[in-house]
DNA sequence: CCTCCTATTAACGTATGCACTATTTTGTCT
DNA sequence: AGACAAAATAGTGCATACGTTAATAGGAGG
C-alpha cells in the first residue's frame, strides 16, 4: 500500500458529479434569484473562488452555464455581471409562460389525473389562501410559484418541464423584486382554483380559456408595476 | 520595451470572446446535429481536445454547455457521450414546438410586416418549392428549416426566439435523420404558405388554426416515421 | 491645465500539473 | 480453471501557472 501525502479536503463526498462547480453554480443563481446580488452588480472570477473556499476553475464552469441562462453576463475583463431583468424581457417571460403553461394545462385536462395529483394541486392552492388570510405577500408569492411549478410538472412533458422551470424561476426572481409593488392578487387565486377545476372536470377547453384571460389580466397589471417599480425597457 | 518569447500561436484574432471554447462549442455540436457523432458516440476530453488542437479547458467548457443543451451527457468516466433522441424526446419537441409557432404566427399577424419581411418569407416558401419541384428533400429539409427559423426570428420575442431556435435545432438534427423515411411533403408547402397569407392580411385567428391543423398532420406522421426509423422511447 | 503617449497592472483565457478514484489487469489461492 | 484480492492504469475534476491584453496610472509635451 502506497501512502499517499493527503494534503487537504479529504473529498467525503463519494457519489455524485461535480461538487465544487454544482455548489458555485447553485450559490450564485441562488444569490441572482433572490436579490443578493442586485441587478448591475460585478464580481471577479478570483473574487467569488476565494468566497466560496474553491480555485476559478469550478467557478468559471458555473459561471459559463449561468451565462447561458443569461442570468449573468460574462464581460471580457469585468468578470461575471449580474443581468437586469429588463421590461421587455419579463414582458417576454410572461407571455411565453402563458402559453406552455395553457399547453400544460390542457394536456392535463385531457387525461386522468390520480387523487394524488389533485391532491398536491388542491394543497397549492390551499396554501395561497391561506397566505391571502395572513396576508403574508412573501409567502403567496411563494405558494403561487410553487403551484405553477407544480402544474408544469405533472404534464408529462420534460422538455416542457425543463423550459418552463427556467422561466419560472426567471419571474420568481422578478417576484421576488416586485412583491411589495402588486396589489392583493385575489383574482389569481380565483382563477387558480378554477383551472383545477376544469382540468379535474376533464375539460382542456375551459382549462385553456380561463388560464389566458387570467394571464391576459395580469399582463395588464403588469405594465402598472413595471411603471411602479421604474423598471424600463 | 521588455521583449517576450513568444512562444506559438500569434493570437491572430483581437476582437471578440472566448476562441478556442467557443471553436469547440460549435464544432461539437455541429458533428452531433450532423450525424458525424452518433447518438451513443463517446469521446474523451483529450482526445477532442488534440482533434481540434487545444487543452483539455475549453473543451471542458463546451461540453458543460451541450451537456446543458441535452446535446450530450457527460459520463464521470468515460468522457461526453452523445445522447439518442428518443422517440419520446422528439414528440415532446414537436409539441412544445407548435406551440411556440402558434405564438409566432399569431404575433406576426397582429402587427403589421415590413414589405422585407413579407418577401423574406415568400422567398423561404419559394425555396421549399423549388426543392419539391426538384425531388431534392435535403435541399427541402434545409428550406422548411429556415422558413421556421425565420418565422421565429420575425416575431420580435427575444426569449421565444432563442428558446424556439434551440428545439429548431434539434428538431432539425431528427430532420436529418430522418428525410429518407418521409413522405414527400406536399402538404407543409400549401401550409406554410397559407400562414404567410394569414398573416399578410394580419388575420391573427386564422394564422394560428391553420399552423395548429398543420402540425396535428404531422404529428400523426411522425408516429409512422418514428416507426419507420425503429427508434423507440 | 489638458492631452497624448508610455509603462504598469490586473484579469481573463488557456495550458499544465496533481490527486483521487473507477476500472481493468495481474497474480494468488482454492 | 474460476474466483477473489491487490496493484497498475487511465481519466476526470480541480488547482495552479502563464501569456496576452484591456484598463489605468503616470509622465512628458503643448
Amino acid at each position: 500500500m502506497i501512502e499517499k501525502p493527503v494534503l487537504e479536503s479529504s473529498m467525503a463526498d463519494a457519489g455524485s458529479a461535480n461538487r465544487q462547480a454544482e455548489i458555485a453554480y447553485a450559490r450564485i443563481k441562488d444569490a441572482v434569484i433572490r436579490g443578493e446580488f442586485a441587478p448591475g452588480h460585478q464580481a471577479l472570477e478570483q473574487e467569488l473562488a476565494l468566497r466560496f473556499g474553491m480555485s476559478r476553475t469550478p467557478v468559471r464552469e458555473a459561471l459559463v452555464r449561468l451565462a447561458q441562462e443569461r442570468y449573468i453576463e460574462l464581460v471580457p475583463r469585468r468578470g461575471m455581471r449580474v443581468s437586469a431583468l429588463s421590461a421587455r424581457e419579463i414582458r417576454e417571460i410572461n407571455e411565453v409562460l402563458g402559453g406552455l403553461e395553457a399547453q400544460a394545462a390542457e394536456r392535463l385536462a385531457s387525461r386522468k389525473l390520480t387523487a394524488e395529483e389533485l391532491a398536491q394541486l388542491d394543497a397549492a392552492i390551499a396554501a395561497m389562501d391561506r397566505a391571502l388570510e395572513n396576508e403574508d405577500l412573501t409567502a403567496w408569492s411563494e405558494a403561487d410559484y410553487h403551484f405553477h411549478r407544480l402544474l408544469v410538472e405533472l404534464c408529462g412533458n420534460r422538455t416542457l418541464i425543463g423550459i418552463a422551470t427556467q422561466l419560472l424561476e426567471k419571474a420568481h426572481r422578478f417576484r421576488i423584486i416586485s412583491t411589495p409593488q402588486r396589489s392583493r392578487p385575489v383574482y389569481s387565486n380565483v382563477n387558480h382554483a378554477a383551472v383545477v377545476e376544469a382540468i379535474r372536470r376533464g375539460d382542456p377547453q375551459t382549462a385553456v380559456e380561463i388560464h389566458r384571460s387570467h394571464k391576459r389580466r395580469w399582463s395588464r397589471e403588469l405594465t402598472d408595476v413595471l411603471d411602479r417599480l421604474g423598471i424600463d425597457e
